[in-house]
DNA sequence: CAAATATATAACAATGTAGTTATATAACTG
DNA sequence: CAGTTATATAACTACATTGTTATATATTTG
């Protein structure tokens, strides 16, 4: 539903190294802090966004938040890359003629 | 190789909707603007962004700048997100394998 | 129950971003 | 050459983002 906050939460450094720490398995929240050289605060902000986005999902057990990968954010960011993919995949279909084209057209200098 | 800024030019929807007007064509800075209630600094600086992203690319024809897609920066945003689908992938994967097993433990009847 | 642990939230400072207007530069046009 | 067209850059404003510290809340534990 929202390209902004998705792309968005893929923006960032750290996001991503937490992202990426997710897709090793389920982690609490201190867990995820942990590598970083960042406050708890920070990082529990950082969790946010990315819950926002789609990207994660935080279940309640006891005193802890385990954060684990949730597919909607994903799905949502593929399916508007598949247009530009497309698009360059037929560009790149048509590169040959492209070249062809240019070589042929060549013009008079560039200043 | 620079993943923040690949990202950071995808989050904002005036570049995502310059980029599915790339996707139809190569068109010059004032066709891109044209559609925008914005000035036209905005956009060049927003080509700017994305052209620093590797999201697209410019030649010189004349006074004008056409624009077109670029495959880079799809290139590495596809790399990095490769990962994180994977991941996903992995997880759904185990839920079908559950969600097969309860199926065909209705027919077959066991655990 | 009191202390410790796990996490969230509020208030604030520093920095970044996106837009604006005004202006510069280069190329086309009459 | 003078004027218009196409684009870029600078200076500035408004707002968003990221981090910090201080503090609140719920849960576990001795």
């Amino acid at each position: 539903m929202n390209l902004d906050t998705a792309f968005s939460a893929l923006a960032d450094p750290t996001r991503r190294a937490i992202l990426a720490r997710l897709a090793l398995g389920e982690a609490t929240v201190m867990e995820l802090a942990a590598p970083f050289e960042m406050t708890q605060p920070a990082v529990s902000r950082h969790l946010k966004v990315l819950e926002g986005a789609g990207l994660i999902s935080r279940r309640i057990e006891g005193a802890k938040r385990p954060c684990r990968l949730s597919p909607a954010g994903m799905a949502e960011i593929d399916q508007w890359l598949a247009m530009l993919r497309k698009a360059l995949e037929a560009n790149y279909g048509r590169l040959d003629g492209v070249l062809a084209a240019m070589t042929s057209n060549e013009k008079k200098g560039t200043p």
